[in-house]
DNA sequence: TCTTTATATCAGATCAGGCTTATATAAGCG
DNA sequence: CGCTTATATAAGCCTGATCTGATATAAAGA
């Protein structure tokens, strides 16, 4: 199952939605879930261990508790995927602040590099 | 089907990857995708199906090719989803630079304004 | 017009995903 | 310890996605 499919359920989406202010217990999901879309316990536990198993959650235990967070990994992979796409719909400086803020960071920071992109002539 | 099940398959991926560099007739796009996937050519086409119709490509006639070229709404939609997780593994520049090409490109070439959010003190 | 080329659709088979009910595991508590 | 709470796994069913081979549609060319 690849990355694209693991978010292609409703399910799941809402799981990470929700993981994305921060980590709960699969007990707290799972009631938000199954109110919303009507489901059992069990399948929502099998929605939790496809995220887990694909990576997009991590899980520690508390007790009996088990509190579940995003995992950027595989999102960042989709990230980049769509990178080639989105010059089709971003506007040129946006790649350019990508670039900008990926890689030449640190050196800015240490270098005071004075040439500087940002303002076009 | 959502958007990112329809991303979930390998050939459509490919194909869109294909389209990324221009527009291409099925017959040049299928012939690819067959010899690097081995499919069908009904195969090739059930996919350029899905792609249509879930707006991932537009079609234009040219005599009794189809060319298909890319079209972004939905991969900036699924774009946008991710937004809400992208502080997850981008730095905060990443996020104003995004912002900054986004909405407030055209106030500052106008306005010029002085209100700098850029150096943090 | 007949044939070839380009692409799409149809019908049927197969397979994977997701759901449910029932049950297992393990911690918390009286 | 038993009982309850929290979560996971198992087994079986059902639906929908995708593939193939056959066929339809339509443009191009002899």
């Amino acid at each position: 199952m690849h990355a694209f499919d693991v978010l292609g359920d409703p399910v799941r989406r809402r799981i990470l939605e929700l993981l994305a202010d921060g980590e709960q217990p699969a007990g707290t999901l799972g009631e938000t879930v199954r109110r919303e879309f009507g489901i059992s316990q069990p399948a929502v536990s099998q929605h939790l261990k496809v995220l887990r198993e694909h990576g997009f959650t991590t899980v520690r235990a508390e007790g009996a508790r088990r509190l579940y967070a995003v995992d950027p990994g595989p999102l960042r992979e989709i990230d980049a995927w769509l990178a080639g796409f989105r010059r089709f719909w971003a506007p040129p400086l946006a790649a350019l602040a990508t670039e900008l803020a990926r890689g030449r960071r640190e050196r800015r920071l240490r270098e005071d590099d004075p040439d500087d992109e940002r303002t076009t002539p």
